[in-house]
DNA sequence: GCAGGATAGTTGGATATAAAACAATCTGTT
DNA sequence: AACAGATTGTTTTATATCCAACTATCCTGC
């Protein structure tokens, strides 16, 4: 991905757009979405969601799969509709997701109370002790986070995007 | 016969609704989950998502489009690899999009300078006008992220975004 | 000029997600 | 008991996205 071959062709793009192969910074003028919360809120997501991909694609579970797997590990017997609601993602998304951990034997669905309709969900052993590595990827990811935060803005930073996360209905 | 009498009720309280008169009894634990910034990052953009969603498809114009008109706008000429690159998008996502802006007679492709493989970007006068009214759909969401954020805590958290989208490659 | 490598844009395959429609079941009112 | 409405999880359909492979073109070194 480094490309440091100083090439002197950069002269006639210049003008007026530049073709985006300058090394570096590409001077590309944002305008007002510089200053825009969505769009960098966007764009940190991203970063932040690819970083631990990565981490995460080294122990072969999917980012996808993380919270789900705390979610039920914190509160066992939930139900499907109860944590889509919780990890905000609709309830579809959350079928072929726990087909997956069902068949890998991460996840028990159980039919024990009264309603026929829903499942209980637990983990198994082999969910929980996935968990841990997994909790032990999360802590490395979230200590890289906070590196580039700052202790000093964290909690704060924190308190912004729970507010944002509950109030923008 | 009755056992645990005082036991916690996760189980089924958690399957419980909590769709919107539930005085908050679900109750969720969200364990480690609440302090992790990767989590909230998530939830707050798609809440911010959401809320640009709804806004935005009033007037007829899906949400990923918008940072895409405007980057065109503000640098007319330029390439879809460098658009790709500035709006932290994969090249092949924006063919099928810009395909579509351009049927919609939003943006033009034209094929002015020397190299034959790549396409210049500009917005006809349709897509300025529309980006015009995209402008102020955002600044309506912008006014809402504020009010959330608070003017107090927003140069920092803008900063902080920066820093993540820029240094967590 | 020409070969090898780099780059622009497209295509195809895969995944994640949402929204709507659906079947089974529960709940409350009568 | 019976019916109407709500809810649970699934299926279907559609979109957005990435990555890898591809084609066409460009550039550099010879």
């Amino acid at each position: 991905m480094g490309r440091h071959s100083v090439k002197r062709r950069v002269r006639q793009e210049a003008g007026n757009r530049d073709g985006g192969r300058n090394g570096g910074a590409d001077a590309i003028d944002y305008g007002p979405l510089a200053q825009w919360i969505g769009f960098n809120l966007r764009m940190a997501q991203d970063a932040s969601f690819h970083a631990f991909s990565r981490l995460s694609q080294e122990i072969g579970v999917k980012p996808g799969r993380f919270a789900t797997l705390t979610l039920i590990g914190r509160n066992p017997g939930i139900s499907q509709t109860a944590l889509s609601r919780a990890n905000g993602r609709d309830k579809s998304t959350l079928t072929p997701l726990l087909v997956d951990l069902v068949r890998r034997g991460l996840v028990r669905r159980t039919q024990t109370h009264n309603d026929r309709r829903s499942y209980g969900l637990t983990l198994t052993k082999a969910g929980e002790q996935l968990l841990e590595q997994l909790g032990a990827c999360a802590r490395e990811h979230e200590r890289k986070l906070d590196a580039v935060i700052g202790s000093r803005a964290r909690a704060q930073f924190l308190k912004t995007l729970r507010k944002l996360a509950a109030e923008m209905e």
